[in-house]
DNA sequence: GCAGAAGTCAATCATATGATTGAGTCATGA
DNA sequence: TCATGACTCAATCATATGATTGACTTCTGC
């Protein structure tokens, strides 16, 4: 549990920097971020501790590096950015499939972000880049409503920011439950999109 | 920053540890709970480290204590439990606004369950004094669009679990931003009461 | 094959941190 | 007034933890 067992063959810096934010993000996802050691890093890989800091200079460097490469990893996972052209129901359903899809087989990336937020105060840039991405991906879901109030597929009186917020608040709130609590995120999508669409004279039948 | 100045009188065991619950508190609100030092409490309180211990036994004893107190000063903000013969969207209304009134009066409630939900992978008791919590909270949700939908208010087709999911985690995403972050409260809210309403035949306009 | 760069390691430093010890101080009732 | 218990403190322990040092090993270009 403390350290690697024998001598490691010698790797480029890149592959070494990979395996170390695996490992660091695997270490966060088992004992939350606030608990991650450099020493415990380390270990996993199965490098000295001296190796890691020749790799990555600080602990705070680390905890970038698997931001950046926890966000490059759920931005590849993104479906295209919202068309004007296209259907915005269908947009909108593959937004949230997107999403549904990278908690089903890569729950460790939305979980990983529920953990650096966590840390955000004492990792500016860890906030800041946490931050920026959320605007993002809120913008993304702001641009579809607006488009399909446009296209009278949803409520003429829908306000898009403020609905926007609504669907990524409900939508992150399955992020820290993993895979196995995604049992109701479908229902839960369905009650949203009920409450988007534009209904046609006729009541609520 | 390190200790106390002078000696300190001696107080009543309640006394000392509402000292010290509101000293934690606010220094998980400053700097994050993962941060949260002993020594800085004792510090704050004006303490020895040692009276500390001697008033609190353990740090996850001190821990529990934040989140105890914190729970028991939300559930004083809540409004009474939903009631089959009053009008559903009075008490959604209500329970929202408690909701918010919270935010805006209390903004370290949110900010501190927000902080200690974190820890929670460590502190398996606090872990569950928040799940119990979360629990409770939507349920009341789930009853009140359940009466609401019995009475005609709410849409026929809507499901009352999902939808209270739906509105919890869109109201939860408030809570960390603190009190200046309300702007855009009641616009999301607008937002979730239009999607959940039975509209009269007639269509959207 | 060899010189310099890149990569690795054992040992150690400096500090932080939760907790304990033992002795002193104050309050209260008899 | 004095005995008991409640309360407080300085000093210290034991360990955890981020980081550094200096020497050794492998790789790469020539």
């Amino acid at each position: 549990m403390t350290g690697q067992t024998s001598p490691q063959p010698y790797l480029r810096q890149e592959t070494r920097r990979e395996m170390i934010a695996a490992a660091a993000q695997a270490l966060i996802l088992e004992k939350g971020a606030a608990a991650l050691r450099t020493r415990d890093v380390a270990a996993r890989v199965g490098i000295n501790i001296s190796t890691l800091h020749f790799h990555v200079a600080t602990k705070s460097g680390l905890l970038l590096l698997v931001a950046e490469t926890t966000r490059a990893a759920f931005c590849a996972l993104l479906p295209p950015a919202p068309d004007p052209a296209r259907p915005a129901r269908d947009q909108l359903r593959a937004e949230v499939q997107a999403y549904h899809d990278s908690l089903r087989d890569r729950p460790e990336l939305a979980a990983c972000f529920a953990q650096l937020a966590q840390i955000a105060p004492s990792e500016p840039e860890i906030g800041a880049l946490i931050a920026d991405f959320t605007r993002g991906w809120c913008a993304r879901y702001t641009e579809i409503l607006g488009l399909g109030r446009a296209q009278g597929v949803f409520r003429a009186d829908l306000a898009p920011l403020p609905a926007a917020l609504m669907i990524t608040g409900a939508l992150t709130a399955f992020g820290p439950r993993g895979p196995a609590g995604l049992a109701l995120f479908w229902p839960v999508f369905t009650e949203i999109e009920r409450g988007l669409l534009a209904r046609p004279e006729g009541g609520e039948r």
